[in-house]
DNA sequence: TACTATTCCTATCGATTTAGTATGAATTAA
DNA sequence: TTAATTCATACTAAATCGATAGGAATAGTA
C-alpha cells in the first residue's frame, strides 16, 4: 500500500498531469482535480507548495493555471516529496538562546544521527527517480490497462 | 533532531538500559522510567509491545521486572523499531470481497512500489545497527561527558 | 469599464493518531 | 497475607492530517 501522505501523493499526481500536458498552456487546478479525482480546493494548496519550491509556475486570472517550471527529467521525486513535506528546518545542535551545546541524553544524540542516516537512505531512493520516469511508467500502465479491456 | 516517534525512542532507551543491566536480575519498569526520565505508566505499555515481539521477557509479581530475551548483539534496531510500530499487516493487492485485482489509479500503483523501496532502504539502515553497538556508543558518549565536567 | 475566471491567502473543521493518565485485576516473592 | 509488580483496558488532551470555506488579488475579455 502507498503510505506517502495524501498531500504528497496528490502533488505527484498533479505534476504527472502537468508533465503530460502542453507546457506552453497553463493547466488549471480545477482541471487537474477533476482529472485525478482530487478535491479542487485541496489541490490548490498543494500547488502553492509546489510553487514555493520552484517546481511549478503559476499564472493568475482568467485562462491562468499552472505549468512545470522545469523539464520533467530535471525534477526528482525527492524534489517533489521534500517540497510538500514542508522542508525540515535548520537542524542545529546549539541552543540559540544560550549559545550552549544542547545537553540532551546520550540516547537522544545517538538516535538523531541514526535518524539522519535513515533520512539520507530515503532521499537516495527518491533522488534517482525523475518525474520523467514516473510519466513513462504511468503511460505504460495505462496502455496495458486499456489493452485488458479490449480482450 | 531525533524524529523517531517518542514511543520508539523510549523503547530503545529502555532496551539500552536493560542491556547495561545484569541479565539474571529483572529490572522494573519503574526503575527504567526513573533512570531515563520516562513516564512509568507509559514505558509499561511500550515494554508490553517489546514483550509481544519477543525482545524482552517479563516476570510478574514482587521482585519482577524485565530482562532481555536475546543477546544485545543479536537484536537489531530494525527489530526494535518494527516491534513498536505495530508491524505492517499483510499487504495484499486483491480485494477480498470480489477476489479481483484492485483497480487503483496508475499513479497509486507506481507510488506503492516506490514506497516499498523507501521502506526497504530504511530497514537496511536499521538492520545493520545492533543494540550492542548502541550500548557501546552510549557508553562512549557518557564517559566523554563526565570527562568534560572534570576539566 | 465591468465581468468572469482564476490564483492566492488565511481561517476553520472533523477525524485520526500520538502521547500520556487512570483504574484496577492478576500474579508472585517474601 | 501483604506488598510489589506486570497486565489489561479505557480514557483524555494535544497535535497532525485531510480537507472545506470565504474572500481578496489578479488578469483576460466583452
Amino acid at each position: 500500500m502507498n503510505r506517502f501522505p495524501i498531500k504528497v501523493t496528490y502533488g505527484i499526481m498533479a505534476t504527472i498531469e502537468l508533465a503530460r500536458h502542453d507546457r506552453s498552456i497553463p493547466l488549471q487546478a480545477k482541471a487537474i482535480a477533476k482529472q485525478q479525482g482530487i478535491p479542487s480546493r485541496f489541490i490548490e494548496q498543494i500547488l502553492q507548495a509546489l510553487k514555493q519550491a520552484g517546481i511549478v509556475r503559476s499564472l493568475r486570472g482568467a485562462q491562468g493555471g499552472y505549468t512545470l517550471a522545469q523539464d520533467p527529467s530535471q525534477i526528482s521525486l525527492a524534489d517533489l516529496v521534500n517540497s510538500m513535506n514542508g522542508n525540515e528546518a535548520i537542524p542545529s545542535t546549539t541552543n540559540s538562546s544560550t549559545g550552549h551545546i544542547e545537553n540532551r541524553g546520550a540516547s537522544s544524540t545517538i538516535l538523531s544521527t541514526i535518524w539522519a542516516q535513515v533520512q539520507e537512505a530515503e532521499q537516495a531512493v527518491l533522488r534517482v527517480i525523475s518525474l520523467q520516469s514516473l510519466v513513462e511508467q504511468h503511460q505504460k500502465l495505462e496502455s496495458r490497462r486499456s489493452l485488458m479491456y479490449h480482450i
